[in-house]
DNA sequence: CAGTGAGCGAGCTTCCGCTTGACTT
């Protein structure tokens, strides 16, 4: 019989927990949140002073029957769960849920994973926090108020299926006000003027790059100023040298994981987090989903003894980082690797690139500072009050720099501060060439998924458990796409004297190129100016923040937390209802134009199944036509032409073996259909343009491929054939597919024997194929 | 997988935060 069961949250967790406790102790995991409100209704049972209505969730009821199994065998249980809001929840649930004996049930917790914290942790067990414990029935319950209200209010004024909550409205309401702030946006130019001087120093030529303390807003201005150089003189008038320092970046959390791996690495926000997950459970890096920048004393005695060791003691500086991350709750360790003196993993590339960069980041943590000597040069210019401005800097000792530097999200810093050589006051300088240059206003740039996990952390929205799946629920809610797009090029003055004269270029750049941006689809936009209007309460950027105080309230015991519900839900229903009665239908229609055949008028507007352009009106006596957009289209910028090219599909390409070639466009972009079957059209393929060849072409290559991936098919019975996929080989009959076991020879295999295999497997249930539509 | 958008109107959709597997044919 075991004495003790310890349940902690994580499956990898447990395992290296065990091995810390000895023979008495058997540790399992729960897996996260064992109970959760209902799914019917509400799940909250307003009348009755909000009181949650909770069920064990339907994918851990196996889960909890083990546990309950254990439990049974075990003298004392011990809860733990993280030391959090959350964590303390599901250390209330699994009293529930495995009906515990309070007598023989403690609590425990700890932030580190070492042999000493969780010694210490059994040494000093507590009980449950009840005040915890109502701060997340807060948390769970408003979330589920707001979301389940809110979502059916959009299904019948916007389109069903829609949804809104406490977090993705925002996370949306921000991209959709960064799209409208660039709309608005209006690029000004004006003239930069960069002058070249080239001296010799050390007998090496070499040249100070200086830039005039002042632009110029009209061509002509920087032209008379460019004039005035000719004849002038240059003289070094001041040089400053201030030292300076710099300090390393704190280890990584979640949050700042994310967005260095996005830019150093070019990881998504979620492939980040598979990586981390997979150098978790193979004991490579500690927690990956935390809000804390702490390090144990164990990983700083490492970091000290591995710093030492391969950059000598005087880059060794330990330092606590303090959070400031509002509503962090740092249950866990900064994301560290476990061992620090493991400098490289096993693994696949990304996994080694992944932690090398959360090696890098929590040694030069530990690491001295830099110490830098900033230089200014100040150059006078004879005859004008205007001044030219060089700047270096030198590094004298790199300190952390040596390992790692934090990037930024603005990467097009083009001033590189280099040395600079030798001057000394009242130096004359000769210029080689001076430029003016127009350079535009940038608008503030669309947010990427790190961008935009910066943004919400630091609004103090979500957690780090919720980030990644916070950008997947918006872009599969389809409110935003990620995207490439096209920049354009755009033309821009330069003025060079050289050799004592003037020329003047019109040059060109790209300008607006984006990768791997989020903005904002037609539905996005209207759904977040609808919510905007009926509930700016709720998507106020503070709206979280806000709550957060009154959860830590409650925490404290100083709040009832329904009480604390009521007075949100009390107004915040009577909105609901008021928006429900009041407010119209919104589309979104714009009225587009005309239809030069029928002249009918021409709208675009949000439908049943998204945005569409309609010819003619409802009410009318002809039924009006329909044809719903592109991808990559959008209500706000479609021309009428675009919009009519839409009613052209489907057509009729032609005929080919005797039945008509037909090329449209559907739900999953542009196709070709003959003989009941589909043909995709690549993205090069204009639907409009593509010839009767050209789709017979394409039909022949779809054939070819078919032929090549059959490995046999069956005379006597041409339904059934063994195919090779993407998972091997495998039996097709009857449009179901079946599995071949390992043991036998795909090509060896009789009709009898596929037979066989197709009665004897069980018609694999169905993956249940709700999509968005 | 692949045009659908009223008319009749069933029954469905939805939140946030904790955790990983299942296993694709």
């Amino acid at each position: 019989m075991t004495k003790n069961l310890v349940i902690v949250e994580s499956p990898a967790k447990a395992k290296t927990i065990e091995g810390f406790l000895g023979k008495d102790y058997i540790v399992k995991s729960c897996f996260g949140h064992i109970m959760d409100l209902s799914k019917k209704d509400l799940g909250v049972d307003i009348g009755n002073d909000f009181l949650p209505q909770y069920i064990i969730s339907p994918e851990k009821k196996k889960v909890v029957n083990d546990l309950k199994k254990q439990a049974k065998d075990a003298d004392t249980i011990w809860l733990a769960s993280d030391e959090d809001r959350e964590g303390e929840a599901i250390a209330w649930h699994l009293l529930k849920a495995l009906d515990l004996n309070e007598d023989r049930t403690k609590r425990i917790v700890f932030h580190e994973i070492t042999k000493l914290a969780i010694t210490e942790a059994v040494e000093h067990p507590r009980k449950i926090d009840k005040n915890l414990v109502n701060a997340q029935q807060a948390r769970r319950v408003l979330d589920r108020l707001v979301g389940f209200e809110l979502s059916p209010l959009l299904w019948r004024k916007i389109k069903p299926s829609l949804s809104a909550g406490r977090v993705q409205s925002v996370a949306v309401r921000l991209i959709v006000e960064r799209e409208e702030e660039i709309k608005s946006f209006i690029a000004v130019s004006s003239y930069r003027v960069q002058a070249e001087f080239h001296i010799i120093a050390n007998q090496k030529p070499v040249t100070i790059t200086a830039e005039l303390n002042k632009r110029f807003n009209v061509k002509k201005d920087a032209l008379a100023f460019l004039e005035k150089c000719k004849t002038a003189e240059f003289t070094v008038e001041d040089v400053e040298t201030k030292p300076a320092r710099k300090s390393p970046a704190p280890p990584f959390t979640t949050s700042t994981l994310q967005q260095e791996a996005s830019r150093k690495l070019g990881f998504s926000v979620s492939n980040t987090m598979r990586i981390a997950q997979q150098l978790y459970e193979s004991g490579k890096i500690t927690y990956m989903r935390t809000d804390s920048v702490n390090l144990s004393s164990l990983a700083l005695s490492m970091a000290k003894e591995e710093i030492k060791k391969s950059f000598g003691e005087e880059y060794v500086k330990t330092r606590n980082f303090t959070t400031r991350t509002k509503g962090a709750q740092e249950a866990h360790e900064a994301i560290r690797p476990t061992y620090l003196n493991k400098k490289i993993i096993e693994g696949d590339s990304s996994q080694k690139k992944l932690y090398d960069l959360i090696w890098k980041r929590t040694i030069a943590s530990q690491m001295s500072e830099a110490i830098v000597e900033k230089t200014n040069v100040t150059i006078g210019i004879s005859n004008t009050a205007e001044k030219f401005v060089a700047k270096g800097e030198v590094i004298k000792f790199d300190g952390f720099l040596k390992v790692y530097m934090e990037s930024k999200d603005d990467d097009d810093s083009d001033d590189q501060e280099g040395i600079l050589p030798p001057l000394t006051s009242g130096e004359k300088l000769v210029p080689r060439e001076i430029a003016a240059q127009q350079k535009y206003t940038q608008h503030a740039p669309r947010y990427t998924e790190a961008s935009l996990v910066k943004k919400l952390e630091e609004l103090g929205i979500g957690r780090p458990s919720t980030y990644a799946p916070i950008i997947s629920t918006i872009q599969k809610r389809d409110y935003v796409v990620r995207e490439d797009r096209q920049g354009i090029t755009r033309e821009y003055d330069l003025i060079v004297l050289k050799g004592g004269k003037i020329r003047e270029e019109m040059k060109t750049e790209n300008t607006g190129y984006e990768k791997g941006k989020l903005f904002p689809t037609d539905i996005g936009t209207l759904v977040t100016s609808f919510l905007v209007q009926y509930f700016t309460n709720i998507l106020d950027y503070n709206f979280t923040a806000n709550v957060e105080e009154e959860f830590d309230e409650i925490a404290q015991g100083k709040q009832v937390w329904n009480h604390m519900i009521r007075d949100f839900y009390t107004p915040f229903h009577n909105q609901v209802e008021q928006t429900m009665e009041n407010s119209k239908k919104v589309s979104g229609e714009k009225l587009l134009g005309q239809d030069p055949q029928s002249g009918e008028n021409v709208y675009v507007k949000i439908g049943r199944y998204g945005p569409m352009v309609q010819i003619g009106v409802t009410d009318s006596e002809k039924k009006p036509r329909f044809a719903g957009l592109n991808k990559g289209q959008s209500i706000d910028t479609i021309s009428l032409e675009e919009a009519l090219d839409l009613f052209k599909l489907p057509r009729t390409a032609g005929s080919f073996e005797a039945d008509d070639v037909i090329i449209s466009v559907g739900r999953f972009g542009p196709y070709i259909k003959h003989k009941s079957k589909f043909y995709s059209l690549g993205k090069n393929e204009d639907p409009l343009e593509v010839s009767l060849e050209r789709a017979i072409e394409i039909i022949g290559e779809k054939r070819n491929k078919e032929i090549s991936k059959t490995i046999r098919v069956f005379r006597e019975n041409e339904s059934v054939r063994i195919l090779n996929g993407r998972f091997g080989p495998y039996i097709s009959y009857n449009s179901a597919n079946y599995k071949i076991p390992k043991s036998t020879k795909p090509e060896d295999l009789t009709l009898e024997e596929c037979m066989k295999i197709i009665k004897e497997t069980e018609p694999s249930k169905k993956k249940t194929v709700k999509r968005k539509k």
